[in-house]
DNA sequence: CAATCTTGTTTTGTCATACCAAATTTTTGC
DNA sequence: GCAAAAATTTGGTATGACAAAACAAGATTG
C-alpha cells in the first residue's frame, strides 16, 4: 500500500557481513527484511508479505524469496507455520536461545553432556544465590518467599511441584533485573526438563526439595552467601543424583 | 557406493518434534540427515553428497533437497560457501552458540543490550576467578601465568594486546574442564569484540589492564576468592567504561 | 440478524525444467 | 610427471505449473 520503493537486489558483497567470497542472493533479501523488522516496517507479530509481493518488490525469482524466508525462518526472525503466512517475529533473548534448541538437543544425547550442562547451571545459580543474599532487595526476597510458599503448597501434587520449583528458581534469574538471565533459565528448563521427568517424583521427594529450597532462602534472608551457595549445591546435586540414575538404568 | 537403501520420505508427523500440526517433507529429510552426521555416517567436515544424489535417495525434488540444505546450515549442521558443497559439521557447543550470532548481533544495537550481555560475562567471570582461587590446580595456574607473561609481553602492540587479553581470560574458562565455558568465552569474544575493538588502544591503557591482569592473577594465586572477584569486577567495569564512551559519541 | 455453509480466489508447498557460471574432474600437451 | 586446457558436474537462479490448504466473500439457513 504504502510506497514501498523498488529494492532491487543489487550489489554482491557490499557488506563483511560474514567470511564468505561471493555473492548470495537470499542475503540481500534477508538482510532487507530483517532490517525492515528491526526498523518496525514489518511489526511483530505480523504475517509477512505473500511471496508474490515479495518477488515483485526485490525483482527477484520465488526461489530466492522462498530461501529468504526459510533462512529467516531457521534463524528464529520469522515463525513459519507449514501452510500459513509467516509471523514476523522480532528477536530477543529468548528466540535467541530457542533458535538453538534444535542443535543443543543433539548434544545431550550422553549423560556427560547433559551433565556439563546441568554443572553449568549450577556455576550460575550459585552466583545467583550469593548474589541474592548480599544484593537482593526487599521486594525480591518477597517474590522469593511467595514463589517458595507455592511451591510447599505444591508437594502433594508432583505436577505442580515441578512446575513451582522451576518458578522458585526462575526467581532468581529474575532478580538480576538482566533480560539475559530469564533468557537462559528458560534454556535450561527448555533443555533439561526432557531429562528431569524421566526422574521419580513423589511427595516424599518434594519435600526434600523443598527443603533445600527453604534452606536456600533462609540463607539469602540471613545475608548469608557462603550458606546460600552451599544450600544450592547440596540441593542441585542431590538432583543430579536422582536424574543420573535414569541415565545408568538406561544402558 | 555403500548399500544406501531407498529411503523415501514418508510419514508426515510420526514424531513430536516440534509443536506444528502438518507436513513438512524437507523436515523429514533434515531429519535424516542429522542422524546419519550425528551416526557418523555422513563425518564431520566431508561434503555433502551432491544435490541431484540427494534427490535420488529421498525421491523429493530439488526445491525440498535445497529447503533441507538451508535449514541445516542455519542450525549450523553444514556450513556452506556460496558455491561449493556444503560441508558436514558434527555439531558441538561451539558451533551450537555460533548459530545464534546472527541472531544476537541484531540485538546488540543499543548500549543498554550490550551492557546486559557484558555484565552476563561479568557475572559469569567473577564465579569463575572466585573458582579459580578457591580450587585450581597447580597446572591451572601455571597456564594462567603463562598467558599472564604472554599479555605483559605484548603491551606495546595493542593487537597482540587484545589477543593475549583474550587469552588470558579464556584460560579462565578452561579452568572449569567444562566444554560449554570455552564456547562461551568464544561467544563473548566474537560478539563483544566489534564494540570492543572501536575503543581507545595504546600502551598506557594496556598497561593499566595488564595490571588488572596481575592483580587477578596474584589473587589466584593467593587462594582469595573475594580479592579475585573483586579485582575482576574492578578490571571489567573500568573496561566497560572506555567502550561505553564509544556508544556515546555515536548518537 | 447472527451464525453457518458454500463457493471462488489467493497462497503456500512441491515438482519439473532449464540455463549459466563457477567448481571439479578429465584430458591434453609439454 | 606436471601444468594448461577442455569436458563435465554442480550449485544458484529463474520459470511455469498444479494440488491442497487457507482465506475471503457471498449465499443460505435457523
Amino acid at each position: 500500500m504504502v510506497d514501498q520503493a523498488d529494492q532491487e537486489i543489487s550489489a554482491p558483497d557490499t557488506d563483511g557481513d560474514e567470511a564468505h567470497g561471493e555473492s548470495r542472493a537470499a542475503d540481500a533479501v534477508v538482510k532487507a527484511l530483517e532490517a525492515d523488522i528491526l526498523s518496525g516496517a514489518l511489526p511483530d507479530g505480523r504475517p509477512l508479505p505473500a511471496e508474490r509481493d515479495l518477488i515483485q518488490r526485490f525483482g527477484a525469482s520465488r526461489t530466492v524469496i522462498r530461501e529468504a524466508i526459510i533462512m529467516m525462518s531457521a534463524r528464529g526472525m520469522l515463525q513459519s507455520r507449514p501452510r500459513h503466512r509467516p509471523i514476523v517475529k522480532r528477536p530477543d533473548y529468548r528466540t535467541a536461545i530457542d533458535s538453538i534448541g534444535s542443535i543443543i538437543r543433539h548434544l545431550l544425547v550422553d549423560s556427560t553432556d547433559v551433565r556439563n550442562l546441568f554443572d553449568t547451571r549450577i556455576f550460575i545459580e550459585r552466583g545467583l544465590v550469593r548474589d541474592a543474599a548480599m544484593s537482593g532487595t526487599k521486594a525480591d526476597i518477597e517474590k522469593l518467599a511467595a514463589a517458595l510458599e507455592a511451591n510447599h503448597a505444591a508437594i502433594d501434587d508432583s505436577e505442580e511441584f515441578y512446575r513451582t520449583d522451576t518458578e522458585f528458581h526462575g526467581v532468581l534469574y529474575g532478580m538480576t533485573r538482566n533480560p539475559v538471565f530469564p533468557a537462559v533459565h528458560a534454556a535450561y528448563a527448555a533443555w533439561l526438563s526432557p531429562h528431569w521427568l524421566r526422574m521419580q517424583r513423589h511427595p516424599e521427594r518434594n519435600r526434600v526439595n523443598y527443603g533445600s529450597h527453604k534452606a536456600i532462602f533462609d540463607a539469602i534472608v540471613d545475608r548469608d552467601p557462603e550458606a546460600a551457595e552451599r544450600a544450592l549445591t547440596d540441593h542441585l546435586r542431590s538432583a543430579w543424583e536422582y536424574v543420573r540414575v535414569t541415565f545408568d538404568a538406561d544402558r
